[in-house]
DNA sequence: TGCCAGGCCCTCTTTAGGGCCTT
């Protein structure tokens, strides 16, 4: 994974078939650094609601005006490229991007890795893994005057969890550049046997 | 009007149920 995206969405709800996205957040991270920030508010063509407004800050005044979401796929599926995507439950992101894709008429489904389920087997000492708690919990930076449950934000915050995912990741596995496959079986690793994954992985670099 | 999800994990499980996490 030299050149990945991490990739965010504020939705006007927990249903891809039902709700809309109303923001996108992606930032483009080659060997460790961020080579490109994107992000796009979007109408999904009725109101926001309220409850939504009141997590995310997006009303919907913000996105009157704004591009449909189907307008703004083919730029997002421009600079996705081919690239693995990650995401904090990806699950989520990968659901709401498949459908906004599908309704752009646009062939769309990169590889999705997760930091929530790779937080679940290497940082076992916290008590939630919510995205704001465990970035609070790693001491890792909150992108400064910028909202959480904001698509951009969110992606920074998720960048730096994945930075410090990864470097525990390499940390016992010196030399070795996980690929998407690896952190794929990683993330169903179950808890108590990720020791032993990463050992035998370990085994494999040195042999 | 009110409702509409889904993958993963854990346990009082596996012929199931409930919590977490995303918005």
């Amino acid at each position: 994974m030299q050149t990945y995206a991490v990739i965010d969405f504020e939705t006007t709800g927990l249903s891809p078939n039902f709700d809309r996205a109303i923001e996108v957040g992606l930032v483009l991270v080659r060997n460790h650094e961020i080579v490109e920030t994107y992000s796009e508010l979007m109408d999904p063509g009725f109101a926001i609601p309220s409850h939504i407004t009141s997590l995310t800050g997006i009303s919907t005044s913000m996105v009157r005006g704004k591009p449909k979401p189907e307008k703004v796929m083919p730029h997002l599926r421009e600079i996705v490229g081919s690239y693995p995507c990650v995401a904090h439950n990806a699950s989520f992101d990968r659901g709401f991007l498949a459908a906004e894709m599908r309704r752009a008429g646009i062939p769309c489904q990169p590889e999705f890795v997760c930091s929530m389920l790779l937080a679940r087997r290497l940082v076992q000492d916290c008590a939630s893994h919510k995205l704001g708690m465990l970035v609070q919990h790693l001491g890792l930076a909150t992108p400064a005057g910028m909202r959480a449950h904001r698509a951009l934000a969110d992606c920074l915050m998720t960048v730096e969890l994945w930075r410090c995912l990864m470097e525990r990741v390499e940390s016992q596995l010196p030399g070795y550049v996980p690929d998407p496959g690896f952190i794929t079986k990683l993330s169903r690793t179950p808890k108590a046997k990720v020791d032993a994954f990463l050992s035998r992985a370990a085994a494999q670099v040195c042999s």
